[in-house]
Order: structure tokens, then sequence, then C-alpha cells
DNA sequence: ATAGGGTTAG
């Protein structure tokens, strides 16, 4: 009759009706007061999910043994209730049943999902107590509790009290290191293990690891022992060698990854390749990708919405990222923090009424998160009315919310954007007040915002006070300070230290060095960087990298060679490329020249006031008043407004604004005059280079 | 009859 009763439970799982009839069923037969039935139905209700019913029976179950209390500590750790647990486990000493190892390792399980690493040492000396540290499973569990509470050291020691440690017990501890991102501790302990132990729950760790390009290599090299011990299909395995092969930059392994699963794949696997293909920019291949899965009925969930929303970006995708909004009202999802977090982000690229919907968004949603707040403010710094951010942050501060380095690094780029030093001093008293001070992101903003303000001597300070010398992104911005002080040698200097010290280069690197050369007129140098770009440094040249060079060759009056640059470019130069070198042809009189790229421009652009402009002001200073006037009635035609440049200046704790020619300040005259002075003093110091840089910041 | 580890996200 047991084991009867046995498959009927098992048949009858998921299904409330169905389990309390079999219920009903093992009573009439007698089984009421039989331990063993009873634990089995129990525990069917707990794998049910029908934890309250499960706790009702056990208060009316007329024997308990210690079956019947694990089951129910089981059921309660299992669902994150640690606090029920442990009364559970209190109740069952009262009652004369012993705790046991199986009490003792569902006890720690809960301990670790819930990171309480005080209740772990106070079970693990009642382990030690009951004499159950000989218990591998214990002991895997005390080691598994130390690593989720990031306590390697002593998850160590826990493993060495392990007498015989299993495969297990290894992927624990080695899931500590994982967790705290000790690489090297990882992969040592991972060449310590016998093959024989390892398996899928040693591989998908470890892979999480390797998540850089400087790490493809070794990645490889562990795929190979993966496919070595014939663990190719094990799901979480190849579903971490997607998510890691994306993060190395190879999609096309990632995706042999997932072709080769073929029905095996699950949501993870479809999310992993989906959040590939976001991260590394393949939209059109994401979009692809998620209509397959709509198609072909793979279920989607909240992970699958927060990539495929973060690949909408920008004028193309609006369409198709309203249409996604809806699909997320209608799955129910909008109130889900890390989906509304990445609605907020998507609809701040939206070119049209973008901030306001973002801004409802965000007001709407129940459970805000730092995320949320940092969207809004980064989209407002970048997109809305900087005087908008700058009070967002404030009502940020006011609301008790965390300021973290995302919320210090956008607000200091605002800063420098504002070139506003005053406000940027007292962000960077709140940041060293907060410790964000030599966090990499907060740092390389605060350089920014020193450089911008014309300080470099303070932004020299916020780079050297760095904790990671190997900060790309704070090497980064140090030479694009130099840079912007026409200091292009020492930018170049810092761009050898950089190489010597084995610090990642990226493409932003290579945008500063060549803004660097460009502002010092160091021609040579900054065309033999974007030569090698590719061939030594492996970063493939981007419109930008373009666009700085012609720039550098258009400041030198090189023209001609910068006409040759687009030419043999693999890509067809975009319109910034091509402005770059409409404002080169300007500067050396190549009226011609600049014709004809504008005539392309304002096909490609026609509603861009710049290439418009650019025509007018070309034709004024060659006196070319017909061809003046022509532009202005075309322009005119095509409703096409020219956008006045504004400059600004902080003079005690004011800002005063003003553009091109404007007399409207009362001490227009005075103001004027030094102006003036100012010039000729630059003119007496015959230094070229600085009035050409005066004549471009006017423009 | 009840137990321990593992994959996706700003």
């Amino acid at each position: 009759m047991k084991p009867f009763l046995a498959s009927l439970l098992e048949s009858s799982l998921h299904s409330f009706q169905k389990l309390s009839s079999t219920h009903c069923h093992a009573i009439k037969h007698g089984y009421n007061s039989d331990v063993y039935v009873s634990n089995r139905v129990l525990d069917s209700y707990i794998k049910s999910g029908f934890l309250c019913h499960a706790h009702k029976m056990f208060d009316e179950m007329p024997h308990r043994d210690t079956v019947s209390w694990n089951t129910m500590i089981s059921g309660y750790t299992s669902s994150g209730k640690l606090d029920k647990a442990f009364c559970l486990f209190t109740g069952m000493k009262r009652s004369g049943s012993d705790a046991d190892g199986y009490s003792f390792s569902r006890l720690l399980k809960g301990v670790a999902s819930a990171k309480r690493f005080d209740l772990g040492e106070q079970v693990h000396s009642l382990v030690v107590k009951g004499g159950h540290e000989c218990n591998v499973y214990v002991g895997s569990a005390l080691v598994d509790m130390y690593a989720k509470c990031a306590r390697v050291e002593d998850a160590f020691e826990a493993f060495r009290e392990v007498s015989e440690p299993n495969s297990v017990s290894w992927n624990a501890l080695i899931g500590g290191f994982v967790q705290v991102r000790d690489v090297e501790t990882a992969f040592w302990l991972f060449g310590c293990m016998e093959m024989e132990m390892m398996d899928d729950g040693t591989f998908a760790p470890l892979l999480t690891l390797l998540d850089d390009p400087m790490l493809c290599n070794l990645l490889k090299e562990v795929h190979a022992k993966v496919l070595k011990l014939g663990l190719e299909k094990e799901i979480t395995v190849c579903n971490a060698m997607v998510s890691s092969y994306a993060d190395c930059g190879s999609v096309s392994d990632a995706e042999r990854v997932f072709d080769g699963l073929g029905g095996l794949r699950d949501l993870i696997t479809w999310n992993s390749m989906l959040a590939g293909f976001s991260k590394l920019e393949q939209k059109d291949s994401a979009f692809e990708l998620f209509i397959e899965m709509l198609r072909t009925r793979i279920e989607t969930d909240v992970y699958t919405y927060t990539s495929i929303l973060s690949t909408c970006s920008g004028e193309e995708h609006q369409v198709f990222g309203q249409s996604l909004h809806c699909l997320v009202i209608k799955k129910g999802l909008e109130q889900v923090t890390s989906v509304s977090n990445a609605l907020i982000s998507m609809h701040i690229q939206f070119p049209t009424c973008a901030m306001k919907d973002a801004l409802s968004l965000f007001e709407a949603l129940e459970g805000k998160d730092l995320v949320s707040w940092n969207s809004v403010l980064r989209g407002l710094s970048q997109k809305g009315p900087s005087e908008d951010a700058v009070k967002f942050f404030s009502y940020l501060r006011s609301s008790n919310i965390e300021v973290d380095d995302y919320a210090f690094s956008a607000v200091l780029r605002l800063c420098s954007d504002l070139a506003t030093l005053q406000l940027g001093q007292q962000i960077h008293a709140l940041a060293t007040k907060s410790s964000f001070e030599s966090n990499e992101f907060v740092a390389s903003s605060l350089i920014l915002m020193y450089s911008k303000c014309g300080v470099i001597k303070n932004a020299r300070k916020c780079f050297e006070q760095i904790c990671s010398t190997h900060s790309t992104v704070a090497w980064n911005a140090m030479i694009l300070g130099y840079a912007q002080h026409g200091s292009g040698q020492v930018s170049l200097s810092l761009f050898s230290q950089m190489c010597n010290q084995n610090v990642k280069l990226d493409h932003v690197t290579f945008t500063a060095v060549l803004t660097a050369c460009s502002h010092s007129g160091l021609v040579q140098e900054g065309l033999e960087l974007l030569q090698l770009m590719e061939p030594v440094y492996k970063i493939q040249p981007r419109m930008e990298h373009y666009a700085a060079a012609v720039d550098l060759l258009g400041r030198a009056g090189l023209v001609n060679k910068a006409k040759e640059l687009i030419e043999s470019m693999p890509l067809s130069p975009d319109p910034m490329v091509l402005k770059t070198f409409l404002g080169a042809c300007r500067a050396c009189g190549e009226i011609e020249m600049a014709t004809q790229v504008a005539n392309h421009l304002l096909e490609m652009e026609p509603d861009d006031h710049f290439t418009y402009v650019s025509l007018s002001h070309m034709y004024s200073d060659a006196k070319k008043w017909e061809e003046k006037a022509s532009v202005k009635k075309v322009m005119k035609e095509r409703g096409v407004r020219k956008v006045p440049g504004w400059s600004w200046i902080e003079i005690r704790n004011e800002v005063c604004a003003f553009n091109a020619e404007d007399r409207s300040h009362p001490l227009c005259e005075e103001i004027y005059l030094m102006a003036e002075d100012l010039t000729q003093e630059m003119k007496w110091f015959d230094s070229d280079d600085q009035a050409s840089l005066l004549d471009v910041n006017h423009s």
C-alpha cells in the first residue's frame, strides 16, 4: 500500500485538489497515525507550495518524528522564512526531538541565502556541540554559508574540517572566491581539484569570472576542459559560457554555444544570448532573437524585457520601444523595478517628450531603487535642462536616498558640462565625505570636471588619489584633461605609461589621445596612432576616431590629407566626420571642397542648422554675398533656424550667460574693451595656435 | 522517507 500511496502523491504534486483527495484516501485507509505516510503527505504539500496548509497539518499530526520537523524546517528555509524555521528548530528541541544532520544542513541553507553571518556562526557552534561536523552534508552547508556571507577565510577553515570533501564541498568553496571575485584563488582551487571531482557545478560559477577580453584565452581553455569532461550539454555550464563569451567580446563563440544546444536551451540561455547581443551593440541580432522568442513561444521574463528594452536607444527604435512598453504592461511587469528602470532609461533616450514620459514612469513606480533615481538623474544631466538635473540631485539628497557612485558620477559630469567649478567643488566635498572619492568612475568625473573648469592641478590630484592604478576610465579622463589644456605631450606620455603599466586601452583612450594630438598640432603622432589602433592595439577605429583625425589634419591646414583619409575609410563617413571636414575646409578657405561636402551633408541631414550656418559664414568671409543669400533662402524655406551658441561665466556664485555679439549686459562696453585687450595680448605673444583656438571657441 | 553546490540584470 505504501509504494502505491507514494506514487499517487507523486502524480498529485502541484494540484491542491489532487493532494487533499490523496490525503483523505490515506486517512480513510487508517494511515492517519502512520508517521511515515504523514511525512510523505507533508512533503508533498510543501513541494507544491502549500506551506500554510502543511503547517496546519503538521500541527494536527498525532505523531511527529525528526523527519516531520526537518521537512517543516525545509519548507520554511526554502521559501526564505528564516524566523519561522528557527522557531521550529527550537520547538523541535523542546518537544524532545534531537536535531540531526538534516536539520542543520537545511537551517544553514536558509542562513546562507539570507546572508545572516551572525546566525550562521551560532548554528556552527551548535553543529560542533552536537558532533555533526563530520557529516559531509553539514560540512558543505557550512562552507556554503560562509561563502555566501563573503567570509572566504571562514569558508576555507570550514572546508578543512570536512574529512572527505566531495564535489559539492569544493564547489561551495570555489563559489565563495568567485563571489568576492578573487580570480586567482578560485582558479588555484580549481587546479587543486581532482578531475573526477569536477562537474557542472564547478564550471558554471568559475566561468562567470571570465568576463573580459583579456581573459578570452583562459575562457577557451576552460571550454576545452568542459568538452574533455563531457559537460558540453550541461545547461548551467553552457549558459555561463554564452554570457562569458559575450562579456569577452566574442559573439560568434557565444552564438556557437547557443546554437550547439539546440532544443536543450532554456529561458536563461535565450536571455544570456539576448543580453550578449545587446551588450555588444548587435542590436539587429538582439531584436531578431527576441522576435524569434515570441514567434516560437519561448516564455519571456523580467530578464528578457530588461535586455531588449536596453537595446532600444534613440530615435530609430522609438516605435519598437513603444510596442515593447505595451507588451510589458500586458504582461503585468510594469511595476517590476528592474523593468521599469529599463523603461525609464529607454524613454530618456527618445527625442520627443521623452523626459516627461520617463519622469511619470519614475513617479508611478512604487518600488524605486537607487537605479531608478540614477537613471532619471543621468537622463536629466544628458538631455534635460541642466538646472532640472541639479534640482533633481538636491531632491535625491533631501529624500534620504543614498547618493552612490553612479549618482556622484552623473552629477559631476553635469558640473563639467556646465563648467561650474563651485558646484563641482561642493559635490567633491560630499563625495569625499561619503568615501566615493576614490571610486574610479567618481574620480574620473572629478578629473573631467576640474579639467573643464580649468583647474588641471586639482584634476591631477584626483587622478593620483584613485585606488586602482589600472582604471582605464581614470587614465582616459586624465589624458583628455591634458588634451583640453593643450598639453598634448603630457597626454602622450600618459598614454605610453598606460601601455607600460599594462592598463587596458579602449576606444575612449584613442579618442582622448587623438584629441590631444589635434589640440597640440602633433600631426605625425596622431596619424601613427590611428594607423596602429587596429593592427597593434586590437581596437577597431570608430567614427569618432576618424573625426578626431580629420580635425587634426584640418587644424594643421592639411585639408587634402583629410580628404584622402576620409576616402580611405573602410566605412562610409557619418555626418560627424563630414561636419568636421566641413569645418576644416572652411578654416582653410577651401570653398569648392566645402560646397561639395556641404551639399552631401544637406542631403543627409536637411534639418541640421550646422551645415547652413557654416556655409553662410564661409561665404561671408569670402564676400560671396549672392551665395550667402541663397543659403539663407534655403534655410528659410526648409524652416531651419540657427541655434545660437551660448557661453557663460560664474562670478560670485552667479552664472552670467551670453552669446556672440551680445550687448545686453550693463557693463557691456567695459567687457568688450577687456576682451579686445586680451586678444591683443594674445597676439603679442605671437601664438597663432591660441588665437585660432579663440576663434574656434567663438563659433 | 527528509539534506549540500551551480547559469541571465545599472
